[in-house]
DNA sequence: ATGGTTGTCATACAA
């Protein structure tokens, strides 16, 4: 069987509905990540979502920030949310689908949303900055607890780092700017490996190919500009590698009215 | 070096 999961911060749940139901006609995927709801529990377009093909549907959210969901085709067999660096500001959520997944069955989904971390990139003068970077060692923690062996999984998201090279549109340029510098890339690159977590998106689509997931607002012409950055990302574990057959991202989204500055990355895994 | 835009919630703040 072939399964589709794609990931997408959404910038705006309720804002942006009709994009996401566009989303789901065009791209059909069995399963899609939010990042970035930015609503409340109470206020989350539950229903709606559902009557789009998508039954099974975990959200996590607060208001005005932040915020993840889950939607899918399949059911879960379990649904779990962690608090990371003690707070509980919304930013993962895990499932694992049961049987009626079929060849999919067991197969676990992490969905993250990295905190962006402000713009100056000095632990010391920017408490953001501290944030995203505890987070990540927490995450290299509970990763290397979690080390991805006899159980498929998948972690997707919004990392908000752009790691490589050619994840940016000027290496250089952007060395000092919070999503490339090296303590952020060092950091994401270690604990990706260390818990034996692949990049899917670099296994089939290799440096020096330029790869973006987002692209500014402030930019006033994003396409000819096009000074994007990777900054979402798809990795799976080391035993489902061999199942990776296409990783797309869809950018035209990006062109889309009242758009996210992200667009959707998918994945299609056949087991 | 600076400011550029968007979303939420209603005045700054986060991205």
């Amino acid at each position: 069987m072939k399964l589709t999961v794609s990931t997408w911060n959404i910038n705006s749940v309720r804002l942006r509905i009709d994009q996401v139901k566009r989303f789901l006609k065009e791209r059909r995927p069995d399963v899609l990540c939010l990042q970035e709801t930015k609503c409340p529990n109470d206020k989350f377009p539950l229903k709606e979502l559902q009557s789009f093909g998508y039954p099974f549907v975990v959200h996590m959210g607060q208001k005005g920030y932040n915020g993840v969901a889950i939607l899918s085709r399949y059911p879960f067999s379990d649904t779990s949310v962690m608090e990371m660096c003690g707070r509980s500001d919304a930013r993962h959520i895990t499932v694992t689908l049961s049987p009626q997944a079929k060849a999919a069955s067991g197969l676990v989904i992490h969905n993250f949303y990295v905190p962006a971390g402000g713009d100056i990139p000095d632990q010391n003068l920017n408490e953001k900055f501290r944030h995203k970077l505890q987070f990540m060692d927490e995450l290299r923690s509970w990763g290397g607890r979690q080390k991805p062996t006899a159980t498929p999984a998948i972690l997707v998201g919004d990392l908000n780092v752009a790691p490589l090279e050619h994840d940016v549109w000027s290496h250089k340029q952007l060395l000092d700017v919070v999503s490339h510098t090296p303590v952020e890339t060092a950091a994401l690159e270690e604990l990706r490996q260390e818990a034996g977590w692949v990049d899917a998106m670099r296994l089939l689509k290799p440096e020096p190919e330029k790869i973006y997931s987002w692209w500014s607002y402030r930019s006033p012409d994003w396409e000819a500009a096009n000074k994007g950055r990777r900054l979402d990302h798809i990795w799976v574990s080391d035993n489902m590698k061999g199942a990776l057959r296409s990783i797309d991202v869809s950018r035209e989204t990006r062109g889309w009215e009242r758009p996210s500055d992200h667009v959707p990355v998918t994945a299609v895994l056949e087991f």
